[in-house]
DNA sequence: AACAACATGTAACCGGTTACATGATTGA
DNA sequence: TCAATCATGTAACCGGTTACATGTTGTT
């Protein structure tokens, strides 16, 4: 099952939507650590028609069509014998930390620490802007994954900027230049 | 400049290696948090070439070819320029995290969450197992990014068991069920 | 009238993973 | 001699991003 059939699945059981519709839950959701684009989407939902995962159904808005989707039987079995398997491990690209291993000084490390503290605390304060509105949902799992995203954050851009701190007084003691 | 290209560059300054070498480097050092194999390796030692950022030259074992790469003076100034660029915003897909959001019960997702533990448990093994080695180094730069991963799988891997006890706790005084 | 939002889809492109193919050297 | 390691490379495949193409509806 593609990367993609799951966010879908997943989306589609909490209730039935359109592609545009499950897209725009995605962006309000999902989009931190799981997200999707159109251009993968709508083909995912024809290959998961097919498959015979999900259905769908007509539902024009006078003459702007729309199909909205909703999970088989097979597909919501297909849902939980995903979630019920073990997670493949966390697929991490962070090009700041990169950034840091090849620093030529400590000034430059710190530059980059600084930088990926900003996008963290960048990150963190998006989160936060949702927080009200996810608590007040019905579902408590989307909220506890939310405090999951708070906590990475905070923790990472505390640790940035406390390393940076360190290597910029440092830096001002004893000045490790140019090699 | 592609992800591949920033991870040779970086590790040629060090110093000059072959593609094999290369691989063999960031298994042990940056593929925790950026990784690459041959299959991106030796065509993107090929474009860097054509592009005139690194240079080769033949340095066999007998009879068992071996290119050895150096960065030249513009590839130095190109690898210098993107270690001082703003760096691109963390790309991570987390999907036990995917499979907490999507959880229909306490149990469930309880079980997602140490799932995820797990994983951080096992990565910070991992980790833990380079420190010595990795502090040892001229170069103080990786070992602050081991520690940023450290840092980072003991938080996650607490958050987890944390949440996961919390909602198997409720769970066994008023049990949510199925809705 | 114009623009934002709704709605669906394809095509080109990019880049990574996996498998395959080949062959030399080293050490058990 | 056999296996592990050194060494390089390509091809098929997979899947995501971006751009493009098209048309409707609702709001200003």
């Amino acid at each position: 099952m593609s990367p993609t059939a799951k966010v879908i699945l997943g989306t589609l059981r909490m209730r039935p939507r359109s592609g545009y519709e499950i897209k725009g839950f995605i962006d309000k959701s999902t989009r931190f650590f799981y997200s999707a684009g159109f251009g993968s989407i709508y083909p995912e939902l024809k290959r998961l028609r097919e498959a015979g995962l999900i259905e769908g159904s007509d539902d024009p808005t006078g003459d702007r069509r729309r199909v909205t989707y909703r999970l088989t039987r097979a597909g919501e079995r297909a849902l939980d014998d995903w979630l019920a398997t073990e997670p493949a491990p966390i697929e991490l690209r962070d090009e700041a930390l990169l950034q840091v291993f090849f620093a030529q000084d400590d000034e430059r490390a710190a530059a980059a620490l600084e930088s990926k503290a900003t996008v963290h605390a960048d990150a963190g304060e998006r989160l936060a802007a949702m927080e009200e509105r996810v608590a007040s949902l019905d579902n408590p799992y989307p909220y506890l994954t939310l405090q999951n995203g708070l906590a990475y954050n905070r923790t990472m851009k505390a640790w940035c900027e406390r390393e940076a701190v360190r290597l910029r007084r440092r830096r001002s003691k004893k000045s490790k230049g140019t090699r």
